[in-house]
DNA sequence: CCGGGACTCTATACCGGTTTAGTGGACGGG
DNA sequence: CCCGTCCACTAAACCGGTATAGAGTCCCGG
């Protein structure tokens, strides 16, 4: 078993001055000379001391740590890319800073609300990264009535304070469809995330637009939960109309994958009869058959962004609005022009 | 702006009681008499009162939090459904216990070590979860030399004092080779995971084993670091092989799906030229076409569970190994009779 | 030679809980 | 009637840091 843990008290007898001074010497205070610090830090490294989280955290009333709340149901977020990278991207800015990450993945809405209220009343975290923001979402009010620092991941639809860390869906989407109709397409579908999340209303918005832009009808739009089993769905209800769409712009990878699937099921060819386009860029994408064209994100870049803004928010600096690269196409083997032959190279 | 909010000296001067007895009585400790105790409840819930958990921490020398340190590249974790549902999974074990979770997600074993390192000098948690156990993993000793209280997700290869959490893959893969043999496949390949880490070895061994029990050949086995790329590398290979297996078995869900990108890319057809069977069971591997035949282990449950045998350990109890329920394979359609025609029902 | 800074350092209060030693009153037994 | 016990409660130490008031020393100018 260790020893004992030593105190700033141990590093102030062994160096004959008072813990005060120790304390002063270690944070890189003035009122300190240099010998007399030279020899504390000395002394501390000689004893192994590091300073006790939870007494700093009482006496600087400081947490040290972020939190991030994820509100969905884990079989989504299992699918979904975004999350693991944006976390280790999270990381890659509190390691260095001794910060940690306090995660909470929960069901539903009013869990949601009661975990800030949770992690505020015990002061759990210094801040929160509001991710899969809603409309009129009352998390803003929520942490700033609970005295929570937070940064917004893209900008609310409602006025607020909270400096917001922006990656602009748009362009991806837009050159989505940009391409696809290049490719001869005209009826062009979108299965859209849930329209209460704002990036799924933003990449709908963006879709809708892209079509106006180049004089081109709207094209239906499909809402879904973002699961891979309602974007099979969705799928399923677009192939069925009668004036069905030749290509379809997905919100997501793992509907996009769900819905290549059913289309073949359905004796379709993608992109022959269908092209398809994902989001995100999951790494699997790249080996299906065939394979995904898909918008990528740089969500590690996001995730490290957001925990630095938000650090600075909770240093008290003021914090502008960061806008990240916008979402880029990356073209693959799922889009082509309509009517093409299968690309499958055998049978 | 929030007020101030309201501490135990508070409480205690509005019951008109010393603030000892106060703890006393909001920790349900005796010597506190019923009718006082009415009271000081009574006006705690009245002030709006929860105890400070920096405070708690550090007069009760506890954590309240739990830590869990993932060692893979994001980009791997990403296609993976498992550690979503299994934090999905412990987060419903800590929620209801005012517990949290530090999550760190680091790129290698170095810095793992590190990670670890900082959790218990900080003493930032009061245990750890020991997941993707690896052959004589070191941090079974580091976890016992850091004081850390921990549990293991799995039997470690060596003497180990923790508890273990497991699930027994073993029938699952068995079960696969099993169904893939009934169908009539002689020559089955194994895409592994690491074998490094001990369910890569392990899935690998039941493997063997299954196909030696069944008195055939023992087939390829491929080893990869569990990526859909190096699934794919590692179809690429079997395919090229000169008696090339009309089965494989995969070590998780997107090699297997990235596999039947990469066989369907060169031409064959799944299940007709190849059967396949995946692992953890991804949602996305129910459209896909074919629907993927999977293994599926609750991953949830094993967070929920591992997380409470955790916080017994540190509660001081001693805790048996933990059994759950082992994986069981999931037919679905990209498994079938060699040669038989593919289920894809147009062209 | 004295007063006033500047600089270093000490002593101590403080954060908000938990825990322990000890106090005062009621009560029962001898 | 006195003493010992038990019970409910208080006071204060304690956890390990940070922050602040103030003490002591040295140096300078007048």
């Amino acid at each position: 078993m260790v020893g004992e843990r030593p105190t700033i008290a141990d590093v102030a007898r062994e160096a004959g001055v008072s813990k005060g001074l120790v304390s002063f010497a270690l944070n890189d205070r003035p009122g300190v000379s240099a010998e007399t610090k030279t020899r504390i830090l000395a002394v501390a490294k000689d004893l192994g001391f590091s300073p006790s989280l939870r007494a700093r955290s009482l006496s600087s009333d400081r947490a040290f740590a972020l939190g991030l709340v994820i509100a969905r149901d884990p079989e989504i977020i299992s699918g979904d890319p975004f999350f693991p990278a944006f976390i280790a991207g999270v990381e890659s800015a509190l390691a260095p800073v001794g910060q940690a990450l306090v995660l909470s993945m929960v069901g539903d809405e009013a869990s949601e609300i009661t975990t800030y209220r949770q992690l505020a009343s015990h002061a759990r975290v210094d801040g929160v990264i509001l991710s899969d923001l809603r409309r009129a979402d009352p998390r803003i009010a929520l942490v700033q009535s609970l005295g929570l620092k937070a940064v917004t991941l893209g900008h609310p639809d409602i006025p607020s304070a909270l400096p917001a860390v922006s990656l602009d869906d748009g362009p991806g989407i837009q050159s989505a469809v940009a391409h696809l109709v290049e490719l001869g397409h005209r009826r062009i579908a979108h299965v859209s995330g849930p329209s209460r999340m704002l990036h799924g209303s933003r990449r709908s918005a963006s879709f809708a637009q892209a079509l106006a832009g180049l004089d081109l009808q709207p094209g239906p739009i499909v809402e879904t939960d973002y699961s891979a089993a309602d974007g099979a769905r969705a799928t399923r209800d677009l192939l069925a109309l009668a004036d069905r769409p030749t290509a379809i712009v997905y919100a997501n990878d793992p509907m996009a994958i769900a819905g290549l699937g059913i289309a073949q099921r359905a004796g379709f060819t993608v992109p022959g009869d269908l092209s398809i386009t994902g989001f995100d860029g999951s790494e699997v994408g790249q080996y299906i058959h065939p394979a995904l064209t898909t918008v990528t994100t740089e969500a590690q870049a996001w995730g490290r962004q957001a925990a630095e803004a938000l650090l600075r928010v909770i240093a008290g600096e003021t914090v502008d609005d960061i806008e990240l690269t916008p979402a880029t196409l990356v073209i693959r083997e799922s889009s082509a022009r309509p009517g093409t032959a299968t690309i499958r190279s055998a049978m």
